[in-house]
DNA sequence: TCTTGGCTGAAATTCTCGTTTCAGGATTGA
DNA sequence: TCAATCCTGAAACGAGAATTTCAGCCAAGA
């Protein structure tokens, strides 16, 4: 490698430094590169530490003084700064570059592809739906949806009362669905290859008159038939597997819209939830793990 | 006025410099503001003028020093970068448009941001640990990513053997942590706000001699200190929230990649898969697992 | 041509900034 | 628990920065 990235440096070297050198990098990743284009002295009081670790800080990076570490600095915003343009790794790599630009780029389409598909009015029906405190809320994964539907679940329970998981396993939904009722809202996740069990569980929580919303892919599920609202969602990813990240990425916008929409409700739950979690930023390491090697020539 | 750009001063200035002056606006012009950023020595050789002409440029402008001017550059440079808008077709309705085009939008600049930041080398060394049939693989979640690490470890059950996702409670991953190993992989999710178990967790499994990898933010989690391998992703989306979506996109990318790298290894564990309930695998990797744990140290 | 006024950069000066040192404090291992 | 080791920041130090000075230089006008 001819020039490592100051950023990339202090990103590989970040095991290596001691707690007020973490601090320093930290600093510095938070208003990269201007912090670091400071005098030591400033740089030192923004990151709460003092001018000598801030020059140990740049000597494990690798650079023989501070001047040494600006120089570079600025040679990197200058050349970053000449290609504001063609800056996006998503159109640079479409075709031929390495693996993870050319992933990501997929996933940008089918963000894109996802938003044009999807009518405003439905995405908004369907936040407003979910952040109903009146209503009950009992969200299903499928197979590979799982996970999604537990990272909604668990969101919105910190934002409002009566959100319920339910199980994985076909047998022990059967049960479960007993205790959803009439003007509930059931939120279902279901791509290809679609679970004919999740049909099921479908029809049931319709016949309760629950309301059912079905996140799925662009082919639609069969849950849609007893479905009230469907957010088709765009998945192909050309590789073996097809991608819940636009999934994913749904269920984050429908968090925040359902937080923002009734906030003075939800701040108080979330402040709440706040308290019993663990707090520490800016833990102080207690272990040293091995004596640095420092000092080369 | 509040504050003129530096910029826009030099411009509305140039007519009453003299002809080495005009020279020094120029050459800061052509390379804004990294030439700014530069010592004055540095700035007039560049320019082909003498320091002595730099500090009067700089006084045209009216700042009182040369430091003076630095400051209000690296303010201003804060400022831009802050919003580097990478033009997206999702983010022409990013100031006005409708909720969801805008969320998707802030998404697609994190995937960006995240994808600029980290090293191929890096994310290639990952990708191929993970895929390492040789090494039992253990995957963690903090509060806010515990669903997150349950996709990926839910993928990679299926492509390889020896998978396996360590609980939630703290309490009850004490425990987990004795079935790891030398010469194991472990994967670790931690964004803020960090949780300090974790930082233990990770140092113990250090000291086991396994091989930490982090999926954190960008402030880095205090994880990174044991951690050999870490990828930072961008998690800001300006609502309540982080979002995880970047996380789960990288998960996304590591299996793909991971997939790829051993097709035929993992086609027919795939097609055997594609029956069977997700569960049944696992009895077999808590075996291997415990087998495995016993015998180095 | 000579003079005047003002621009310019080399060199001298001043002082801020980066660097080093060291002692107190914290952490680890015995 | 105690010693050994290592981390940390305050203060002293010295280098190198910004700033000022001044003599030379050029252009314009007489």
């Amino acid at each position: 490698m001819a020039q490592a990235s100051v950023e990339t440096k202090v990103h590989s070297a970040m095991a290596r430094f001691t707690s007020a050198e973490a601090r320093a990098a930290r600093a510095l990743l938070g208003d990269y590169p201007t912090l670091g284009l400071a005098p030591v002295a400033e740089f030192a009081t923004r990151s709460r530490t003092s001018a000598a670790t801030v020059l140990r800080f740049v000597a494990q990076l690798g650079y023989a003084s501070y001047p040494d570490f600006q120089r570079r600095l600025r040679e990197e915003l200058s050349e970053r700064i000449k290609t504001p343009l063609e800056k996006t790794p998503a159109s640079t790599s479409k075709r031929c570059g390495a693996f993870l630009p050319r992933f990501t780029a997929k996933l940008v389409e089918n963000l894109n592809d996802t938003v044009m598909r999807v009518p405003q009015a439905e995405f908004e029906a369907v936040c407003a739906l979910i952040a109903d405190r009146r209503r009950n809320l009992h969200v299903v994964g499928g197979r590979f949806t799982d996970s999604v539907a537990a990272y909604l679940a668990a969101h919105l329970r910190i934002v409002r009362p009566g959100v319920r998981k339910l199980e994985e396993r076909p047998a022990s939904r059967a049960d479960q669905q007993l205790d959803i009722g009439a003007r509930d809202t059931v939120v279902m996740f279901d791509i290809r290859r679609y679970d004919p069990d999740l049909e099921r569980f479908a029809a049931a929580a319709r016949k309760r008159r629950a309301t059912v919303v079905l996140l799925t892919d662009i082919w639609i599920s069969p849950v849609a038939r007893h479905a009230r609202h469907v957010l088709p969602c765009a998945i192909e990813t050309g590789s073996t597997w097809d991608s819940s990240a636009v999934l994913f990425a749904m269920c984050e916008a429908m968090i925040a819209r359902a937080t923002e929409a009734d906030w003075n409700a939800a701040k108080s739950r979330i402040e709440s939830a706040e308290g019993v979690s663990p707090t520490s930023g800016d833990a102080k390491s207690k272990k040293r793990l091995s004596a640095r090697s420092r000092g080369r020539s």
